[in-house]
DNA sequence: ATATTCCCCTGGAAGC
DNA sequence: TGCTTCCAGGGGAATA
């Protein structure tokens, strides 16, 4: 569910609520995530500390606290969060719970149990967990363009649509947001990397940096589970060109019944087979 | 090394 | 109504 528009939409959400706030407890109700939740562990670290920062590296939410802890989160997905004024019940799918010193809480679900919560148990030199060292550059910051993308298809021979959505390349861009920076590219998911001249991964590199940007202002796309922190639900699914759009007309082209689904590494992709090469 | 397949888990929608 | 099948925004381990 959640790509890079739909965790950078929560982090700015968490932030107004979270910062300054100090823990004062920990409880996981809900059994294990993708990793077990070691509650204890998590007490450890969060009992008395304040919450200094909230950042977001790929999809990951990064959650600073005031001893220079970090704790890492994932959404996995169909992750979510709220703050509520009290310490309520858990209430159901409720995996992780923060209690907080002035008495509301932060309140992590997650049905598939595909999110994570873990401690940081070493940082990196650049300050950022060690654990997410081999991801790739951020999409929306310097480091990442047709150049970049150029030089690392080359020799390469799998799909376009599987080498963008491989975070060790580039971060960020899951299923939704991949079929729709294809389709404004002009270039077809199938296309092996390597063949791709630089112009068409120039076009490549803004239509992801564009998509991205738009989904951001619009609060994310909401398909089915994707929630920000009060419920409301993202905008950008009214933009989306192509995704979940099978059978539907090209609004580029305009051909009829133009937009095709099909399966790349056990996901959907969505394109139109005229518009893209 | 590179690329693909499978699996984790739960719920909703569609098909019969 | 009820049962079965398919599908889902992610990521990582196990295979070719």
């Amino acid at each position: 569910m959640p790509e890079l528009p739909e965790v950078e939409t929560i982090v700015r959400s968490l932030r107004p609520h979270l910062r300054g706030a100090v823990i004062r407890d920990v409880a996981a109700p809900g059994g294990r995530l993708r990793h077990p939740v070691d509650v204890e562990a998590l007490r450890l670290a969060c009992r008395g500390q304040a919450i200094a920062e909230l950042r977001r590296r790929a999809k990951y939410i990064l959650v600073e606290l005031s001893s220079g802890t970090v704790l890492v989160l994932h959404l996995g997905m169909t992750g979510a969060f709220r703050v509520v004024p009290s310490a309520a019940p858990a209430a159901t799918h409720e995996r992780v719970v923060w209690i907080l010193e002035d008495g509301r809480s932060w309140r992590f679900m997650d049905p598939r149990r595909f999110g994570s919560v873990q401690v940081c148990t070493s940082l990196g030199a650049d300050g950022l967990p060690a654990a997410l060292a081999g991801l790739g550059p951020e999409p929306l910051e310097a480091g990442f363009d047709g150049e970049y993308l150029y030089r690392r298809t080359r020799g390469r021979d799998r799909p376009i649509k599987n080498h963008i959505m491989d975070q060790a390349e580039v971060v960020g861009v899951g299923n939704i947001y991949a079929s729709e920076a294809l389709f404004r590219a002009g270039i077809s998911p199938r296309r092996r990397c390597g063949t791709l001249s630089r112009k068409a991964l120039d076009r490549l590199a803004d239509a992801i940096r564009e998509v991205l940007t738009e989904a951001i202002a619009a609060g994310g796309t909401t398909i089915d589970d994707f929630r920000d922190v009060d419920g409301s639900e993202g905008h950008f699914t009214t933009n989306l060109q192509v995704y979940g759009r099978q059978g539907q007309d090209c609004l580029r082209c305009g051909r009829p019944g133009g937009i095709r689904r099909l399966v790349q590494a056990g996901r959907s992709t969505y394109c139109c087979p005229r518009c893209q090469r």
